[in-house]
DNA sequence: CTTGAATATGTAAACGCTTTCATCTACGAT
DNA sequence: ATCGTAGATGAAAGCGTTTACATATTCAAG
């Protein structure tokens, strides 16, 4: 019961290990650890001597800064948090990509989890990534699990959205239905009226239903309808695109172009037309979305939709950073996509009713 | 000059804002923080009582806990770094996602962030990494700067190199040298003696100057050498591979195959062969490596050499968990690549000399 | 009974920083 | 001289957890 606290070790070997610490730096400096956090962070101002001197006893020491603790003590992580479908997505892979950049050069650092496409996943990732710290999240889209929002808000934590326009949240994005209405329009200019539509799962993808949706308005928009039995939804792959052709050119009455709603889809697509026998775009024309490296190269190069998903990453990383700064922003940044006339796509070769065999199996 | 020292605060509002904390809930359970702790962690036998409320009681507040002051009293992140080349190649984005869904599964959380093949680069990045606090770190290759190696030992930090083996450090991957070898070998033994190489960057990069050298030693190992015009380094994108065909397609002489150390490279070669009239492979054979998910696809399909990415983040995931539980592990963990013979290489039309006229530019 | 493990829980000291105050100098204005 | 003020630095209180150690409590064995 005695008085005195007893003082269990008050460090001598610099930190455990062998690591220093800012109280090793600040004695070797001869200042005190506020000082050295004072140029480490240039919160206030410092003699010029002073500087030089911490600098120097960082350097002898190999000072490494503790994140968790700085995160702690400042209650900022300098941490962006973001949940994508899928990194494996050259398109989310090249938004990632920019953004770290960006983030990187501001002293961020960038955490990506991915939903794949599963609503229930992207909760459980979004407060995983909120319990590490972060100050901003990136989302992608403008549908999820109706917690989802809640809980962000209630931390008050700054997240944009992005890939779709979100009536009330911020977002960096375009339109889906009308990049999609504007590529169904193209073909219905060139004669086209037997259209067929090969779309990801559209199930909690409001970018891809967006895009479905675009293309039926632009079609009944002209006294048109989609045919069920030529629409099909499968995953963004190359061999599901080649599937869905597959079964699109098996129904006895062919389209004579096919929209695919993301490039892999169309790669597949194509493939999958030629090696039937069709010619692209002679017998039917076939058009993508995104406009990722391969599609100029394809045979023939693809007619698609130009998304900069890089300036995406960057407009979100842009916004995320403001606004742990507290400067203004834009609640609402439409990206520009644009229309890709390349030659994979034409005018169909007339009202082709046409009633060869279906392709082989 | 009084004894009692000042009380500041000792929060009554929970958190600041509207957060609950760890102190708050146990109030709710009526337990001391600690064994909020041992529930949350597991750490220690708590009666199931109290479990029962102080889960209810995190419930009810909607407890998150707070990494950082975790990782700072626990001294464990519970987070792995990873530095790649670059995010936007397939091959290492499949490589991170599953390395990504791996951890996830065990309560880890992945920081990635990319070099762009500059030792430099990754130098910072792993200082930045390690700044932030990390339990490990997956890195690319076995050629780094110098002192990477040694600032990662000085902190004890657990690391795997990957898709290299190497001599001395912990690793997953495979034998660059002896991939390309086989399949140079392949390509001499369908009688091919004019062989071109069109390789990635090899400054810093061990892949791609392993798979160079392996090339040069089944070539040698035959009597043969690699001509020094047909070989060509370039960025491993697909119009870049173009480019570096149309060069070698330019010269005097042409080689009968051409080895693409890269699928991106192979496709824009084969591109560019096709284009310029030459048909695959009884003009020119193509190869690839890496075996991306558009090598089937192509026209001729790839012959390339299949390399499991995601197999390769799945075990250096594995290595390092075990590494952070202080779990028995293998130095050295050699993942099989195996050469996938598709159409894009074939014999060759005879001893072709060929004094065609050079294709466009 | 007493003693001693074993079990369950509480207390409070770190963890390594940031940041609020307080203190101390200098120096120009009065 | 005296005071006020601005600028530079230090002292120490947190930040929200984990965890070593201390403190009951329980129960079997001696």
């Amino acid at each position: 019961m005695s008085e005195v606290p007893v003082i269990r070790r008050k460090r001598s070997p610099p930190q455990g290990k062998g690591l220093a610490g800012l109280l090793d730096v600040a004695a070797l400096a001869g200042v005190s650890t506020a000082t050295v956090s004072r140029v480490l962070n240039g919160s206030a101002k410092v003699s010029k001597t002073v500087v030089e001197r911490v600098e120097s006893a960082c350097r002898q020491l190999h000072y490494v800064p503790n994140g968790p603790a700085r995160a702690l003590s400042s209650r900022r992580a300098r941490t962006i948090g973001a949940v994508v479908p899928s990194i494996e997505n050259a398109g989310f892979a090249l938004a990632i990509g920019s953004l770290q950049r960006l983030l990187d050069a501001s002293g961020y650092t960038l955490i990506v989890a991915s939903s794949d496409y599963d609503a229930s996943v992207e909760l459980r990732q979004v407060s995983m990534l909120m319990s590490r710290g972060i100050d901003g999240l990136l989302l992608v889209g403008d549908e999820h699990a109706p917690e989802l929002i809640t809980m962000i808000e209630q931390q008050a934590l700054p997240f944009i959205e992005t890939w779709s326009l979100s009536a009330k949240n911020a977002c960096v994005g375009f339109d889906n239905a009308a990049a999609a209405r504007a590529m169904a329009n193209y073909l219905l200019d060139l004669g086209h009226v037997h259209i067929g539509v090969i779309s990801g799962r559209t199930k909690n993808n409001d970018r891809a239903s967006g895009r479905v949706a675009g293309i039926r308005t632009a079609v009944e928009t002209r006294g048109l309808k989609l045919a069920a039995e030529w629409m099909i939804e499968r995953p963004y792959r190359i061999g599901e695109g080649r599937l869905a052709m597959r079964a699109i050119l098996a129904s006895p009455v062919r389209p004579t172009a096919v929209m695919c709603l993301n490039d892999q889809l169309a790669f597949g697509a194509l493939i999958e037309a030629k090696s039937s026998g069709l010619s692209v775009p002679q017998d039917i024309s076939i058009t993508g979305f995104n406009d990722l490296d391969f599609a100029a190269f394809l045979d023939p190069p693809l007619t698609t939709i130009h998304v900069p998903a890089d300036s995406i990453g960057v407009a979100a990383g842009e916004y995320l950073l403001a606004r742990a700064s507290n400067r203004p922003v834009l609640r609402v940044n439409e990206i520009e996509t644009r229309l890709v006339v390349r030659s994979s796509a034409g005018p169909p070769r007339a009202v082709s009713r046409q009633g060869r065999k279906p392709a082989r199996i």
